[in-house]
DNA sequence: AGAATCTCGGACAACAGTTATCCGAATTTG
DNA sequence: CAAATTCGGATAACTGTTGTCCGAGATTCT
């Protein structure tokens, strides 16, 4: 089991596009984490379907969130970029073989389906409580502040 | 994101192997569930591996679950068949790019990489506290049990 | 005791989904 | 009108899952 690995550069790029009052072009994005440009592209196409960040076109373009960085969760990313689908799909194995139960008995899911299911809803649940604004505060909290104001400047530039 | 399919069959087995006094082949588990004789094969391999089945050779041979149905978890069986390892995993891309930042900063983890271990936590938290006698108990209720009493004769012959 | 029979186990291919890339079309700014 | 920029689809490489096979090992019957 293995979550897309966009998800990681989706935060990393709202992070930092809360902090860049301007729009911010996907080239820019990509060289300041160091990631594939086309790539990363793709990512960001996700995010716009999703709602999350807007684009703008034109010469001076590129992207900027929607909505205040208190207002987009960490789930939002992980749902826009990695889908919603939950990792577990159950495929009704009760109903095949020779000791089928037919269909019309089976009105409550498989009790595998349920404990899947409510694990996955706790492990959304935790990602939906941490927004853009908490990474934002703890990154604000934990790197040396030198390196904030230059990637400020460098975004500028 | 997608969990392998095999945990659904491991979970099902595991399920049947308490029922049944006595070892289960591999065949016959496949054939009661319908599915890929071969391929269940290797999920049990890595059931056994894990040390949650037992398997006898020989010609009245099959497996069996090395433990009571309450002291196996769920969680020990997708971690055997899907990985210990974390859906997410952290590229530390603040240490890249023209504004990284140097390794020797990076005293704790990343805030991203902090949210997922967390959710991932949880997630984990919740599959810990189901065992198979869990879904043992649901299923008898659950299902009609004239089912129930066919399958098991279905497996003593 | 020996041989047949049946089992598991690991090695070996086919398939799918993800990752990564590129280029043309559409659009805004200067 | 020209330059710069984004968007979307079409396309290849790659990793991981899915699926299949045959050999090694053990038990049972004669």
């Amino acid at each position: 089991m293995k979550m897309s690995g966009g998800v990681e550069w989706g935060l990393h790029c709202c992070v930092v596009l809360s902090g860049a009052g301007a729009p911010v072009t996907a080239a820019k994005l990509a060289e300041l984490h160091d990631v594939s440009q086309s790539y990363l592209a793709k990512q960001l196409q996700l995010l716009s379907r999703a709602g999350l960040v807007r684009s703008t076109l034109g010469q001076s373009g590129g992207y900027v969130l929607t909505r205040a960085a208190n207002e987009i969760t960490v789930l939002d990313v992980v749902e826009a970029i990695d889908g919603v689908q939950p990792a577990f799909r159950c495929t009704e194995v009760r109903q095949r073989g020779p000791m089928a139960v037919p269909a019309e008995r089976c009105d409550t899911p498989c009790p595998i389906a349920r404990t899947m299911d409510s694990a996955d809803r706790v492990w959304r649940e935790s990602l939906r409580r941490v927004t853009i604004a908490d990474l934002i505060a703890d990154v604000n909290r934990t790197t040396p502040p030198e390196i904030l104001a230059g990637a400020r400047e460098w975004l500028r530039a």
